[in-house]
DNA sequence: TGTACATCAGTGAACGCGCGTTCACTGATGTAC
DNA sequence: TGTACATCAGTGAACGCGCGTTCACTGATGTAC
């Protein structure tokens, strides 16, 4: 029936998700560039010419994990953006769900961060087009915020590559807090810190039609 | 005399100076994890071993790359910050020192952009630390601004840190407009972007006391 | 349901290649007298 | 200034190793009748 359903399917799609894993804990400690196909083949305990069956290259096999991670990241930037409340109370909901989304998926986020300004250039090139989307998703929800009455479409996007670089900025910083002497302590100085910056941002946005 | 005169120590650094230049040319198209220690001494045209006279590793190569570029950045960053004028004009000095900074010294802006994040985990920490360094030094330009009368040091170096992470994420807008079909265009509207979200960042700080 | 054939994910041997590292060396430069 | 010895940046051969890629294969799964 169904190409994609039966038993060969599945266990084709298992392969593929395990090597598609075992490259994201390999790239917890490297970049793509120096990723072999037979670290992961090795490290999925297949032989390595099965990686053809998937992937052409690990180039290939980086730009499925592009759209993986940015995947995931999509509803995480949408929500943060769209939250109700006073400003205050979005500011601090948004960096809780930026901190939960690096505890949910911290080899997703490590990826992209390394791999944006990466030594793969059509990897390179998946992240920046798939930001530049995200950005214009985050003007389309900012344009609907009376505080955005009077602003330019131009100046809604500046707003929105801002908010969205501070995004990436403080999902690194959350990143990095896992592995200090105390992680808990190190997360709750990110917080504070990103809260601070969002809020500061925040206040330029409110006297942006001011003069 | 001298043990850092003389012909030898002058041969010396010659070639070292040589494989940091060659290894900064290999390095805008890929990544420090990936680079061959033969692929720097064949690029200079020396012999393999001659690359142990000069450093340990192709990471030790990277942590000296990490000094030099952040050594050229650190004056670039005073200068951004210290500039006088009203917050308008110092807005728009500091986008241009940036952009001359980026056409002045690609390699090593990449080389940091690319790093910082890296998969060589001492090269990553040595940026860290330096970045870490320049927003204290950034807090205390700041500090000595009128504007920051009544600041916390805790909210000065909180919007130290934006500065940088600011600069760094325009520095890297400003690498890629490089490589646009239209340099130039981009280059302008990099100029653009990055002045208006420095002006809202301004604003905010302006108001920052005011609730 | 059973049979005969087609598909195709994963195998395993083999290849040529460039890698990082070792080692004893060479010969120009430096030093002591 | 000249001589005798020490230093040490760069050499070149050799090594064992893991890499990416090719190829013909196997055998479980899928399909047609």
């Amino acid at each position: 029936m169904s190409h994609t359903s039966g038993i060969r399917q599945a266990q084709k799609q298992k392969t593929r998700r395990a090597l598609l894993d075992a490259a994201l804990v390999l790239l917890e400690e490297q970049s793509l560039s120096s990723l072999g196909l037979r670290e992961v083949t090795r490290a999925v305990g297949v032989a390595p010419t099965a990686f053809y069956r998937h992937f052409r290259s690990t180039a290939d096999l980086g730009a499925a994990l592009v759209e993986e991670a940015l995947g995931s990241l999509h509803p995480m930037i949408g929500a943060t953006v769209s939250v109700p409340g006073d400003s205050e109370e979005r500011i601090a909901r948004a960096v809780e769900l930026i901190s939960r989304h690096v505890e949910a998926h911290p080899a997703h986020v490590r990826f992209v961060a390394r791999e944006r300004h990466g030594g793969v250039a059509p990897v390179r090139e998946a992240i920046r087009r798939e930001l530049a989307r995200f950005a214009e998703e985050v003007r389309t929800e900012l344009a609907g915020q009376p505080e955005s009455a009077g602003w330019s479409g131009d100046d809604l996007l500046m707003l929105a590559q801002l908010y969205v670089d501070q995004m990436l900025v403080t999902a690194s910083l959350f990143l990095e807090s896992r592995e200090a002497a105390e992680p808990e302590r190190e997360r709750e100085r990110v917080t504070r810190l990103a809260t601070r910056q969002m809020r500061l941002i925040a206040l330029g946005r409110r006297h942006w039609l001011d003069g």
